[in-house]
DNA sequence: AAAATTTATGCAATTAAGTTGCAAAGTTAT
DNA sequence: ATAACTTTGCAACTTAATTGCATAAATTTT
């Protein structure tokens, strides 16, 4: 496997076994978000569970983040190299509902919104749907 | 049953059974969005796919709306008298990380967002996760 | 008012996503 | 090489959402 991956998992302190490479590998080449189910698609022998697994250890470690994307099933995209997923740095997610794929937007970040008093902000989940630029030509 | 819910299902065009009566008084009630599961607890009696179609008929009827607050179960609120639930009129939802609560943060319009060239907006979901005033204290 | 039609409700069952437990296989350290 | 730990694979389970179908209730037609 390729050693820029390798070195993308030893920088987030996820030991590269063959099966992360290799899921790895599929995410960093995704324009779109991708649901667990899927990778499952993508690598019909290995198992469900082992994904789902591969994907959890990579959020964790922010290698990747989740998408609630309101689809049903959640989607995973990287994170930028520098990502340490705060507030201040979320971004907004489009959905198309033709294509029903789910696009980071990393340029739009998540506009702040004033809380009533006494609320406490955590994070942010902004996911704007229509239709994508793709579909819409 | 109360004058004023056979009004509200009236004007929105859904027959006032029994049922919805007892449904919708209980969603009037709440000061925080209410799940499925929430009701069901609530109407031992009644079959969970009753209410569950009691709400799905009261949502196309725009007298409630759903938040997908990312917490796995789909909540439900009131929509405003006057809502039509367009894009212009959305507000932002808030999730307690503490309770649990979903609430409607009526005076927060959901901010506006420009999207990339191509894109269309249908509609927008932003939900603020943290701690709400009540856990707080 | 009875019959016919439509609408609402209740029960059984299914789908799909997410998740856990445990054992086997693989890896790392001693 | 053995022990300890980590990763993977299989089976099974949980929960939310949903569908089909039969019965019950309400509404409309005759």
């Amino acid at each position: 496997m390729k050693i820029p991956i390798d070195d993308k998992l030893n920088s987030k302190n996820v030991k590269p076994t063959a099966m992360r490479e290799l899921v790895l590998d599929v995410l960093i080449k995704q324009t779109t978000a991708i649901s667990l189910s899927d990778l499952e698609q993508k690598f019909e022998k290995a198992d469900k569970v082992t994904l789902y697994r591969t994907l959890k250890t990579f959020e964790e470690n922010k290698i990747i983040h989740s998408i609630d994307d309101g689809s049903g099933s959640v989607k995973y995209a990287m994170c930028t190299d520098t990502c340490q997923c705060n507030p201040a740095e979320l971004h907004v997610h489009f959905f198309c509902t033709m294509c029903q794929k789910t696009y980071c937007l990393n340029e739009i970040p998540v506009p702040s919104v004033s809380l009533p008093v006494n609320f406490d902000l955590q994070s942010i989940n902004m996911v704007v749907k229509g239709i994508c630029a793709n579909c819409r030509r």
